[in-house]
Formats: structure tokens, sequence, C-alpha cells
DNA sequence: ATTATCTATAGATCTATAGATAATGC
DNA sequence: ATTATCTATAGATCTATAGATAATGC
């Protein structure tokens, strides 16, 4: 008998199933974070009673955050690559672009992922996943500065302090959008942090004068 | 017979015991978060058993953390005000001063306080304790940008967005000083920061060429 | 009598497993 | 036979309460 190796196996894998589970997972995570999550809260998003869940997750709920937090990292590490090849080497346009995809994606939180959700897992995993998002976040925005500076399109600074502090104005820029309902929009906001940023807060020498 | 008012009773009020308890409280929220964090834990911290911390804080856990954050807040409130009244009137020195004062202080990790503890707890206490947050925080830095605009010190800007990078460059500073062992000292990095925010990161146009 | 601890435990909640049940596809 | 659910429950953990015990100060 043949077998049409063409024919995809229609498992688990790529029915969509574990998609929808990680997606609920991701949801849950994001807005509560790892230890307030339980997984009968996920299952109910999924309209499934807690112990069907583990159909899907048998190794349990910390490697069901670990494969939520990979695939997000990933997406990350992809969306920030294209959206930085598709703009010109400026840093001002580059960083735009870097600030504008992680709005246009379910807020990172960085700061609590690291400080709060990590430390709960295993050595193992937590070592696994701060690299991973060393590599998915830090990693791109940090070579971003170096190249600028390369170019000399910035002056001597620091990298790593840049990237920690672009990531720190990504959690703040999320938090303010999910808080703040009066908020100015995303492109306004990038455009204000990032004239700041590179122009600096102090009156322009060209412009009026100072006093 | 004559009660000596001036002789302080020696109740549990003053005699430094629920200090004692806030401390261990305050350390073990700040280093876990909230949730993750047991009465058990606290208690072994202070030597004593699980059910005796309830003779300190009879309304249990949720009141102790609320307790807890209280304090800390006020201790910023005050901290925040003397370090910007003992400077002079200029942006920069008092942005300084205050950047400091969070950097001597145990990290604020304002984020994740704001994302994952707070909505764990009742609707009440999460608005008392935003509110108080606000107050202590976010609004003397938010005073600091207004009053430097009105002195024309620094353009035209958005002073609600300023505060808020603020925050997030406090969280972010937390952030590095506890992980990376390798970072530059303190001060070092307040200054980097506030010449980037100020002056920008493009190079001087009274420095050399640029390209 | 007051202050500060203790042991013991009820009650709630959460993760994970065992094993039954039902539907689908060969 | 495989896939995907279900019910039931063991075992762990956590908060909070009841009530005993011991030390200290009037």
């Amino acid at each position: 008998m043949m077998i049409n190796i063409f024919e995809p196996i229609k498992t688990e894998k790529n029915s969509g199933a574990k998609e929808r589970v990680l997606d609920a997972a991701e949801m849950q995570f994001q807005l509560h974070g790892y230890k307030a999550v339980t997984m009968q809260e996920i299952a109910e998003a999924l309209g499934m009673r807690q112990a069907s869940l583990y159909y899907h997750v048998p190794q349990g709920k910390e490697q069901l955050f670990v494969q939520v937090i990979e695939r997000r990292l990933a997406r990350h590490q992809q969306g920030l690559r294209e959206a930085i090849d598709a703009t010109p080497a400026k840093l001002r346009e580059q960083l735009a672009a870097a600030l504008t995809w992680f709005s246009s994606q379910p807020p990172v939180n960085f700061l609590v992922m690291m400080q709060s959700d990590m430390p709960l897992l295993s050595e193992e995993n937590n070592a696994y996943l701060t690299r991973l998002a060393y590599q998915a976040t830090f990693g791109p925005l940090r070579q971003l500065f170096v190249d600028a500076q390369q170019r000399k399109e910035i002056r001597k600074s620091d990298v790593e302090t840049l990237a920690g502090l672009m990531l720190s104005i990504v959690d703040g820029m999320s938090y303010i959008r999910t808080h703040q309902p009066g908020a100015p929009p995303t492109a306004q906001m990038v455009d204000t942090i990032l004239s700041i940023l590179l122009e600096g807060l102090y009156p322009r020498k060209e412009a009026s004068a100072e006093f």
C-alpha cells in the first residue's frame, strides 16, 4: 500500500487544538501572571474541564507556561527582525519600527515575567527562557544601537543601558496602553518618546531663544 | 492614682514587633510577589510559626500586604520630597536626586505591583493603593516636569508621558541593579540616563563634525 | 491580666492521575 | 484503534481559627 507522504497526518500537531490551548493559556498568563492562573481557568476559557487540559499538555502547568513563552518570544524575534529589515538603516526609524511592533502585540511585560514568573520555574526552565528572552528582544535592540554608533549616528554610549532602557519603555507603554484610557495613540507616543530619546528634552539650539 | 501620660504605654504599637513583621513581609513580597509568598514563609523569616503571625496581623494576608505597601509608599513620598527639596530648582539635578533616592531603596517594582499583585486584592484595596502609589511617586515626578516646563527649561512635552517614562526607568534600573552583576554604579547610570533624556542621543551640534 | 507564642485542624483550593465514556475513521 | 473529552479523587498546599501554654508585670 502506498502512503501519500504529501497528505499531512491529521494529528493534534496540526489540527490547531494545541494552538488554541496555547492561545488561551497565553491570554490568562499575560493577564494575571503564572502563579495566579489556574489550570481550571485556562480550561474554562476553552470550554473544557480542568483535567481535559492534561490531554494536550501532559507535562503540566510549568511546561505549558514554557511553551507559551517560547512561542511568544519566537514571534517577537521574527516580528522584530522583519520590522527592522523593512526599514532604512536610520536609528530613529528602526526604533520606531521596533516600538510599533511591540505595541502591535500583547504586552510582553518583561519585568513582570522576569521578576515574578520566572523565579517560580525550575532552574533549567528559568535559565532557558532567560536566554531566549535575551536572544529575542534585548539582543536585536542592542544591535540597533551598536550599528548606529558605528555609523556615528549617535554619540558614544553604553549599548546595554540603551537596550535595557528600550525594554523598560516597551513595558511602560504597554502599561499605559492598557490602564490609561485617555492616553495618546501609539504612533504619537512612539514619536514623542523617540524625539526625547534622540534629541533630548532641552530646547533645541536652533529653535527660539531659550529664556 | 496619677497616670504618667508621658510614659508611653508598652504595647505592640511601639515595641517594634509589628515593624519587624512588616519588614519581613516587605522583603518576601518584594522578592516573590504577593501571591507567591505564603504566611508560612514570612513567619519562618521571623522565626515563628505560621499561626503566630495572625496575632500581629489579625486581618490576614491581604491586609498585611496593604500595610506593607502603605508604609513603603509613605517612605517614598517623604524620601522623594526631601531629596527634591534639598536640590536647586534645576530639572537635571532634581531628577538625579529622585533617581538616586529610588536607587537607595528596595525596588518599587511598580509594574509588577500594579499588574500582578494589585489585581489579586479587593476592589477597594486595589483602588486605595493605586491612589497612594500615584500620590507618592507619579505625582511628584510629574510636578518636576510641570515646573521645568514653566521655567522654560524644557520644550513643550506631555508631562504624564514623562513621569511614566521615569517610573519605567526606575523599574528598569532596579532590575539591572539586582540581575546584572557587571552593571555600572548607580551614580554613573543616573548620569548616563539623564544625559540621554535631556540632551538626546544624537551628537551635540557644538561637538565635532557629525559624519 | 496581658502579651506572645504554640499545636492542631477545618476548609478551600490546586495540580495531577486513573479510569470511564463517547465519537470518529479505518 | 485513535482522539478527545469526562468524572472522581488523591495528595499537596495555603489561609485562617480555636484553644492551650508560657512568660511577664501589676
